[in-house]
RNA sequence: CGCGGGGUGGAGCAGUCUGGUAGCUCGUUGGGCUCAUAACCCAAAGGUCGCAGGUUCAAAUCCUGCCCCCGCAA
């Protein structure tokens, strides 16, 4: 078939190198701008940009798909159908339509939980243990498209949303191809999705990462589980940020009636810091700002933390 | 040229403003104490103070350029 692939960032590299392998024909990839990036702003390509030129398939990154002018250039590609996995944006209306088959987007949960922008990430906020992929049709809903196909992964016990995104990359890329094959001999029945145990996920917004010690410890876990890499965990320390890579449930729990965010205890395994509900929570792993990120020890060392300490 | 912090023995930091023979904690090595120890005591080794140039009697410290790391913001 003939396939044009809307898709941005790493998580749809998988599923567009698998596809090109297939015997499906990629016959453009439509991206987002490439824009200003990093510490320099220097303009950078996402990274499907690249691996599209890499293989030599033309590529179209519109400011937006809605007008003429980009309707018409995708018409023009005359595709069979649609591949959409993380494009960034909704795919308007009046191109839903536009290929034989329509848009089969490729989405990072078992739908119908975990709709919206970034199911991966809140699959661990929410403790979830088992996730999946799904593919489905798109249609003028948020994630709302009848079900193609499914298959169910497990959640690791201390797996981080980048690493969890990387194994469902994977898995959704060869789920692709079988919802290609089969939507091409007939074989794949669309389903609607059940209203039952539906959600839709919030964007990720910077301000999640900002650490509220009110939380049970297991929460905190799980939220920097879920926003690694990013947005990240932080806490605000001696006037300064202090970002936190390692944090562990501690029990059992320590007895007091400290405050959340105030330190309990300190030894070179962590900083042990007093979280919601009576529980408790040990850093292993820091950065202060400006300085190099390093396991509680090391920190230690050239910060004296005492127990009373508050962090917030 | 988006804003800002940092690069000092193996690790983490202080010292830089107010130039004058490099310091703290940890680690390492040796010795001691002890029934014993990752605990304690004593001692030792280990540094081109990111790189290059300049100012000065004298530069980790002041000036100029460059390299690298990081926080914010995107």
């Amino acid at each position: 078939m003939r396939v044009v692939f809307y898709g941005t960032p790493d998580f749809a590299v998988p599923t567009l190198e698998r596809l090109i392998a297939s015997p499906h024909q990629v016959v453009e990839v439509v991206s987002r701008p490439d824009r200003p990036v990093g510490r320099h702003r220097e303009m950078a390509q996402p990274p499907i940009v690249a691996r599209a030129m890499r293989h030599d398939i033309p590529v179209f990154q519109p400011k937006s798909l809605k007008g003429a002018q980009a309707e018409q250039h995708i018409a023009e590609i005359e595709a069979d159908v649609a591949v959409v996995v993380a494009y960034g944006k909704l795919i308007p209306p009046s191109l839903l339509g536009a290929p034989r088959l329509g848009c089969v987007n490729l989405h990072p949960s078992l739908l119908p939980r975990h709709r919206g922008p970034s199911p991966i990430q809140w699959t661990l906020v929410c403790g979830d243990r088992v996730t999946g992929v799904t593919t489905m049709l798109l249609d003028e809903g948020m994630d709302t498209g009848p079900i193609l196909l499914q298959r169910r992964v497990e959640v690791a016990p201390a797996e981080t949303a980048d690493q969890l995104a990387a194994r469902l990359a994977a898995v959704g890329a060869e789920l692709m191809v079988e919802t290609l094959d089969g939507l091409e001999d007939g074989s794949i029945t669309p389903r609607p999705q059940p209203e039952d145990g539906a959600n839709v996920t919030p964007m990720l917004r910077r301000s999640f990462a900002k650490v509220d010690w009110k939380m049970p410890a297991r929460q905190l876990v799980n939220r920097l589980r879920g926003f690694t890499p990013w947005p990240g965990l932080y806490t605000r320390f001696r006037g300064g940020r202090l970002k936190i890579f390692g944090l562990e449930e501690v029990s059992p729990v320590p007895n007091g009636a400290d405050e959340p965010g105030t330190v309990l205890s300190v030894d070179p395994s962590g900083i042990v810091v007093r979280c919601g509900r009576r529980t408790a929570a040990r850093i292993t792993e820091m950065q202060r700002e400006g300085r190099r990120r390093m396991p509680a020890d090391a920190f230690l060392i050239g910060e004296r933390v005492s127990r009373g300490e508050q962090f917030g």
